[in-house]
DNA sequence: CGGGAATGGTCGGTTTCCCGACACTTGTCC
DNA sequence: GGACAAGTGTCGGGAAACCGACCATTCCCG
């Protein structure tokens, strides 16, 4: 996994260079620039089921994933889960708190074992004012991530159950964030129900419904999509499909 | 209403000026970005129910709202239709569109007889790459727009109709959009519906119950919350309330 | 390889909420 | 000032989803 060590300095920048030219957002950076990120950034693994951030904290630090997914999750009291969102390798997380200064919205958790690199967020505000073309990229992202999130609002308000796992499908298939190839999604139907808000009972029925029609194929803990076309028009109409 | 005369650049420049500068996003300009974004604002008013920018369209505008309030929403194709948020004197909309280039992901009507400034995009776009603290007010402006949104899928997911409800009605007399003083929020129980993604009837009847306990009263196009505190109190435990 | 945890499958009773319909009030525009 | 639209109040039937309670299977870790 952790093929650099810690110990070894210039090896752990080569890799890191490598590994963060690879996330879109800094993609295009200036070598120098990538290079002073590198040096900011501390590598860190996380067991599955860890706690990488809570709800409240002080967002001190950005993250980037190097392997792994993250769940961006928040509780009621009642115990009740909401996922809000997975995050896969190459993409970054925990930068609202970061940029804004706010306390953290919700908890990150490992959802598998995870390889991350953490950046200070007194190394990296500064280091964002002093690349305007940083910046830029940041608002992109952050534009991409409300589009996401509206889009989330909307189907949740606008569609009944089928319409909604209809679409959380398709989202995690294009996404391709739990694909290991061929439309298999690893994620468990109660993770299912709390992304969609619906009892883990109701989504078992209607996968069922689903599997039944062959539109899916039910494994342990994953969910092969066989018929996306049929899930497609399901998800736009946004009605019936019981 | 429109004190400024199109034909007289230079009055209108005046005032275009003094409302700007209200804007938070644009207040810590330089006095001459902010001269030069007064020559890029066009000034116009549009009626009640007149549609802005359509879901679909090229994201060619950006907008800011001088009074009235406006209605980001977006329709199933079976007539249902969401109301994702509400823009108020002051406030900015259709930014998204213009920073990053996409199609508009939402609907734009006006709520009321709106006066806005309408900012080109071939304008605005290097505008603001020539001024990084605006960047840089833009990202904080996209953070609070995703902490909003983020909270909102949160209590759809999390939260009962009652929860919901108060979460809403919070939300409006916190932020005095709609707000006449004293807490009287000027809207219909059916956008309330489609804020919170429940049927009207469904909406009438728990304004109802609560306006039984004098917890709300209720007018004729308009809420006044009474007790805030207990709506509170339902909206943080998430349960119960009927 | 064995035990426990995690995941999936299943079932009715109960609640919540939708749906369609309708009467009444208030406001607005000609 | 009168017609019409918009908004509110109300009702009951029926569907959808929750809830709590199970057991079976699979996986994982010691």
């Amino acid at each position: 996994m952790a093929q650099d060590k810690t110990s070894d300095p210039r090896q752990s920048s080569g890799n890191k260079l490598s590994v963060l030219r690879k996330h879109p957002i800094f993609a295009d950076l200036e070598p120098d620039a990538l290079d002073q990120l590198c040096r900011y950034a501390k590598h860190t693994t996380v067991k599955r089921g860890a706690t990488i951030a809570a709800k409240g904290d002080p967002g001190n630090n950005l993250f980037a994933v190097v392997s792994g997914t993250v769940k961006i999750s928040s509780s009621s009291p009642d115990g009740r889960n909401a996922i809000l969102n997975l995050i896969g390798p190459g993409e970054i997380f925990g930068e609202i708190a970061v940029l804004d200064g706010a306390p953290r919205s919700a908890d990150a958790t490992a959802n598998t074992n995870c390889e991350l690199y953490i950046i200070d967020r007194r190394d990296f505000l500064p280091f964002v004012k002093s690349q305007p073309e940083l910046a830029m990229k940041f608002i992109e992202l952050l534009c991409g991530r409300l589009r996401w999130t509206s889009q989330q609002v909307e189907q949740v308000i606008l569609q009944n159950l089928p319409g909604r796992l209809a679409s959380a499908l398709l989202g995690l298939t294009e996404e391709r964030k739990l694909d290991s190839g061929s439309g298999t999604l690893a994620i468990t139907q109660q993770e299912i129900s709390e992304m969609v808000g619906m009892t883990r009972e109701s989504i078992n029925k209607q996968l069922r419904a689903w599997a039944a029609r062959s539109w899916v194929r039910l494994e342990h803990g994953a969910i092969v999509v066989l018929d996306i076309d049929a899930l497609r028009e399901l998800a736009e109409s946004g009605l019936e499909g019981g």
